[in-house]
DNA sequence: AAGATAAAGAATAACTTTTATCCATTAAGT
DNA sequence: ACTTAATGGATAAAAGTTATTCTTTATCTT
């Protein structure tokens, strides 16, 4: 388990109780959408409001500290930054794995031939999990 | 200039004037969100609701004619439906581009790793476009 | 071509999701 | 401990999307 007191004071976030909890609740999940982190936190703090879930994915976001996934056919969910990667995604269960993809030398590819200069990429893959086969 | 109203009947969807607009403003522009397309919409139709352009694109999405894009810090787009394609997106002026990238030996690799059946993908490429480097 | 009918459009309300506002509370630096 | 800027809670407001009702129309059948 991570000190995240000094994670969150690192970004230019105050280590709240409520913060904590959030970033707790990604780093044990993985990837949770608003709906889901709220129903979680309610039960750690009664009087958590729904906008102090909002305020600070947004925050959160901005810093750098959590990332948005966009998902097909589902609410955006939100993980913690890490190194680069990919998602792959049950259409069943709803799962989501993170997968290390090595995109180097496709985005290289890219950059020439379309005179593109690319930074960042999304990539989800969707399909069927191993237990949803 | 395709023949829509034949594509639309065939995807089992009535060829109304409206819908005939919006799916000739998606070929004309490539991408459009639910804002821009209304605006283009209420300059042919005067009386058109918010809700039919709402509708349409549901319909449309789940008779596969059209297709969503959800797009990073920024709203979703939709497309007609083509053959997979991946997208550049430009970060500065928000240009959308369609790009082939052939993915079967990567999705064969990591379905193969993963033990996961992947169906589809969505992959948007963000970065700087030609003109905005 | 006219009539019948199921589907779609317009207007509007309702609902969902997200953001803003205001004031009380608190984390963090001095 | 004290101060202060930032955050949380409560709530309202705004934005985005869907549902409802009734009228109109595209399409099928004669």
């Amino acid at each position: 388990m991570k000190n995240y007191i000094n994670s969150l004071r690192e970004h230019n976030l105050k280590a709240t109780p409520q913060r904590l909890a959030i970033v707790d609740a990604l780093y044990i999940n993985g990837h949770m959408n608003t709906e889901t982190l709220y129903g979680l936190m309610i039960q750690k703090f009664s009087s958590i409001s729904l906008a102090t879930i909002y305020k600070n994915i947004n925050i959160m976001i901005e810093k750098n500290f959590i990332q948005e996934v966009k998902l097909p056919h589902a609410k955006s969910v939100y993980e913690l930054t890490k190194t680069s990667h990919s998602h792959l995604l049950c259409k069943k269960c709803g799962a989501i794995e993170d997968v290390e993809i090595n995109l180097d030398v496709m985005i290289e590819n890219i950059s020439k031939t379309n005179q593109f200069q690319i930074d960042k990429t999304d990539f989800v893959l969707s399909g069927n999990c191993k237990n949803c086969q």
